[in-house]
DNA sequence: ACTGTTTGCCAACGATTGTTGACTTCGACG
DNA sequence: CGTCGAAGTCAACAATCGTTGGCAAACAGT
């Protein structure tokens, strides 16, 4: 095995703060890439051109991350930090979600890249999927008593939220772009308040 | 010029009903592209693959549409088909509404062509915009009595719409996938009716 | 100063893509 | 039958992509 992945082995005593040089451009990639992957999607987000960004040689990229589905895998993990909402005023939970995506979409571009992205990459739709299973699914569950409609109900709250954020910084409709945060927050308010809040609907077979 | 683009000049006296034999491959070729735009995007969406799947060679789409461009502008012309709902009871627009994009997106799949392009796709990105500028604009401002808030609306509505097809055709989330079209139609109803009916949030400067 | 590892660059491969031009076949009309 | 344009086939081009292996420079430990 004569394998060379940089950061694979520890320096015996590197530098102070145990950073190695190869830290830097790798988060420089890593930047890089989040970039293109939000700015092109998966596939016109080239390796040349992450590595141009990042001012390296393509051939580095491939030694970090082995391949584009690694880089990609790497640059695209996510967390949402939802907050635990199970203490707030009920009526007040739609106001909050709509804020909280609000931040989230506009000051992290993985988001998007992860959007672009999942439309046409099987990987990064795997990855929203569980993105909305995993942290959104377990705050609704603690809100509304684990029902068996809280997967439902995540499922509601990403069309709504995906939808919004697709019209608003991907597609950029003119009426949709246009509008304040605080004008998005009203309008979209009651619509989460309806899909977390609402007793489920009679004819729903779930 | 000695330019040959098929079904350029009308045959002196052809078929009797007019039928140029072009015709069933240039159907095709659409019909083919269509599937292929709608399944995997724009840029993996090969003319290869598109001429394979019509069964004849990638020259001929060139010749048929001039570029992949154009090709896919031939593909994705798309009428939404939205009826007049302005004689309609004022509590029920919303239902109306959902059941008639369900139909929409589950009977044609140049919608789906269009959604997976326009992440991507410039010119397709454009064509959605004008499709809800253009063919629901109108719908809501004879509902509404031509407000300034019309283009508003018709922008809420495109971020449930587009973010419900993205998530139970697209992304296939599985509690949105699994849902019945009468659970969806029960759930989603209000929203679509508070987009359309409600009156503008008080701190909009729209 | 010597040695080994880490970090990086360069050149190239094989595959795939959109696109083009020349050539062949088909069908209708005189 | 001969002619002419439309319809279709074939081979190839130039560009771009992900990916690889070899080699040079920087650095650390002894």
């Amino acid at each position: 095995m004569t394998e060379t992945a940089p950061g694979s082995a520890e320096p015996p005593t590197g530098t102070p703060a145990g950073e190695r040089r190869s830290d830097r451009t790798r988060a420089a990639i890593l930047t890089a890439a989040r970039e293109r992957f939000a700015a092109d999607g998966y596939e016109r987000a080239t390796i040349r051109a992450i590595a141009a960004d990042a001012a390296i040689d393509p051939a580095m990229v491939m030694r970090y991350f082995g391949n584009k589905e690694k880089l990609f895998a790497a640059a695209a993990e996510f967390d949402l930090r939802l907050p635990d909402l199970s203490g707030l005023p009920r009526d007040q939970l739609g106001v909050v979600m709509i804020g909280h995506f609000l931040n989230r979409w506009e000051g992290d571009e993985t988001l998007m890249a992860l959007l672009r992205a999942s439309v046409t990459n099987e990987a990064a739709a795997e990855r929203m999927r569980q993105l909305f299973a995993d942290q959104l699914g377990p705050v609704i569950a603690k809100l509304n008593g684990d029902g068996s409609d809280t997967a439902t109900r995540a499922g509601l709250i990403a069309t709504q939220a995906l939808g919004l954020a697709l019209c608003r910084y991907v597609l950029a409709l003119p009426p949709v772009a246009a509008l304040s945060r605080a004008a998005v927050t009203a309008w979209l308010a009651p619509t989460f308040q309806h899909y977390l809040t609402s007793a489920a609907p009679a004819d729903s077979p779930l």
